[in-house]
DNA sequence: CAAAGATCGTGAATCGTTTCAAGCTACGCT
DNA sequence: AGCGTAGCTTGAAACGATTCACGATCTTTG
């Protein structure tokens, strides 16, 4: 049983090889009874088409790559189900790979994808370089940087998280209260840093100092860190009155274990999350939190990569900025 | 700026074809000196291997289908890692798929997995027929089932789910409680239904009879489900004092509501879960719940797959089973 | 010093498709 | 009858890599 191609299929239905080709292809060319001649030759040969023949005739792809930091964390995946909406909705195929925020697997799944020759990235850029990016566009790849501002040459979309920040701290300063901790994940990615220095700004525009605003840098945004930074913040004395989480993993985590420590909240402490995640709405205290548009934003981005490849002639790169919003529960 | 092909870098390196194609794939056979001309050459030009020629004259390629039932179950997405490690520990690539629970949208992963002439596919079927299977193993594919138990042409691994039910009705009922209920997805789902059938079993066997076990059949596995259940439950009257949720996102949306509600957990009802996900050690009462081995599952599945893959004379499908274990917290 | 290796490189054939110019029929029209 | 046209079909030339039998040099050895 070797593999069966489209000759093989040709032999069986008496015609030529082009032939095969276009009733795959262009069905409309071939007279009817041809057609399903050859499509039941198809069918009992079990045919399936090979991609990569085709692929290297054609020189395009009809796919696109995608790269992801972490499918662990749902805000990820829910970018990865609007953009692949996206895609398939405009006849595109993706392709996933994961970072794992690692620059060198993130190198490794962009020489991946370039040599299945994808029309276009998407990707949250881990280590990438601007060189990188060049390099890939030289190559003739359309490459759309979710989530992140500083890549001048290529289509972005990111959601402010800057305003985001703000509004969270905005709303936890709102009552007056003035004891404030912020707990964030590591701030060398753009998106924390930013929800990071707008609640700052907005905190030191409220007449808070810095040593106000109590800061607690977690290695991850998990809710088994959101705990740990939990129990640092019980060892405070006087308490903080409001924490603000930069994500709602470690927000869950965080206010489960200050009930379970028998604090209030949001008696005594009130708490503000991010992202808005399934779990903000059915936690035990339902979370306050800075809602994304996450499946928009992964859609946006497939959107903005298949309007680049499709582009005949020049592209002006496009940056869409969404916006976030505060969904007010009882956390806070 | 036509693409790049091995042609170029070996007009630039001033060597022939078969040779820049050494240096790519056996660079021992080539002399120290040519080496490094060709690897100038390539870099100077920004050449990037084209896999599909590649694979196009290989016939086989390095990589494996993963199809995936869904992305935003932390199940699922643990399952891939655990596959995604062994694949490239063994020097293959991962091509991911998700069927969304949809038998027309797994159709349309295979299909395009076959095209893309993957050497073996690892699926969670959803409404995979034995036929079709039989069919992709014609091709030469190696078919890996995960998590289901009745292919009988076909490699698989699962975790034994009817003991894991039992162990979590056993521990509910090791206390003489005897109002329980249990909480479950879709019972088409074969390891929801295996961890039903179990805990079941374990109930009948210890004297109960079916009415004394209300079971709530929930239409997904989420938070939200879990929340909308525990609200049934509350109608109950006497309530239960033991609930048996079929997967761990029930499980916390229902214990929280619970809580919300005003009641003890454990104190009046206990509270089992599954999967022991990370959550489920930081919820405001951890919670007791069945391990399965998700990345080992993931691992073995791919473990599997690569191995029939290799395997150059014939081969013999191997089932493997996995045992669930029992975590106990403080939810039960 | 000639023969036999050893070491490197070459170049044509090949994989399975798509594409397209050209060929073949049958039909309608004058 | 002759011609044009529309409708189908054909067959060969790509696409970019890998492979392998075969040369071309250079070294070693009896």
């Amino acid at each position: 049983m070797p593999p069966i191609s489209i000759r093989d299929v040709a032999n069986r239905a008496g015609v030529s090889v082009g032939t095969v080709s276009n009733v795959l292809n262009r069905p409309n060319l071939v007279a009817e009874a041809t057609r399903e001649r050859v499509r039941a030759a198809i069918g009992e040969l079990g045919f399936v088409r090979n991609e990569s023949a085709r692929q290297l005739r054609q020189g395009r792809s009809r796919t696109l790559g995608v790269v992801l930091e972490n499918l662990a964390n749902p805000y990820f995946t829910d970018l990865a189900r609007g953009a692949e909406a996206a895609m398939n909705t405009d006849g595109f195929d993706a392709l996933w790979c994961t970072s794992d925020g690692s620059a060198t697997k993130e190198r490794r799944c962009l020489d991946f994808l370039e040599e299945q020759r994808v029309t276009g990235v998407v990707i949250t850029p881990v280590g990438l370089n601007s060189e990188r990016i060049a390099e890939m566009q030289d190559r003739g790849l359309s490459v759309v940087i979710l989530d992140r501002r500083e890549y001048a040459g290529a289509c972005s979309t990111r959601v402010d998280h800057i305003a985001g920040g703000e509004m969270a701290m905005e709303h936890l300063l709102d009552r007056h209260r003035l004891r404030i901790a912020i707990v964030t994940g590591p701030l060398l990615q753009e998106p924390i840093k930013d929800r990071y220095t707008g609640a700052m700004a907005a905190g030191r525009r409220a007449g808070l100092s810095e040593q106000e605003m109590t800061t607690l840098v977690r290695s991850d945004l998990t809710p088994t860190e959101g705990k740990e930074a939990a129990r640092r913040l019980l060892e405070l004395d006087p308490l903080p009155t409001g924490v603000f989480c930069t994500n709602d993993l470690l927000a869950v985590g965080l206010v489960n274990e200050l009930l379970r420590a028998g604090v209030k909240v949001p008696g005594e402490i009130r708490v503000v999350g991010y992202d808005d995640i399934e779990l903000a709405d059915t936690s035990v205290v339902p979370l306050t939190t800075v809602r994304q548009p996450r499946h928009e934003l992964g859609w946006t981005a497939a959107e903005l990569a298949v309007a680049e490849v499709s582009a005949s002639g020049e592209h002006d790169h496009r940056r869409v900025v969404l916006s976030p919003s505060l969904v007010i529960r009882e956390s806070a």
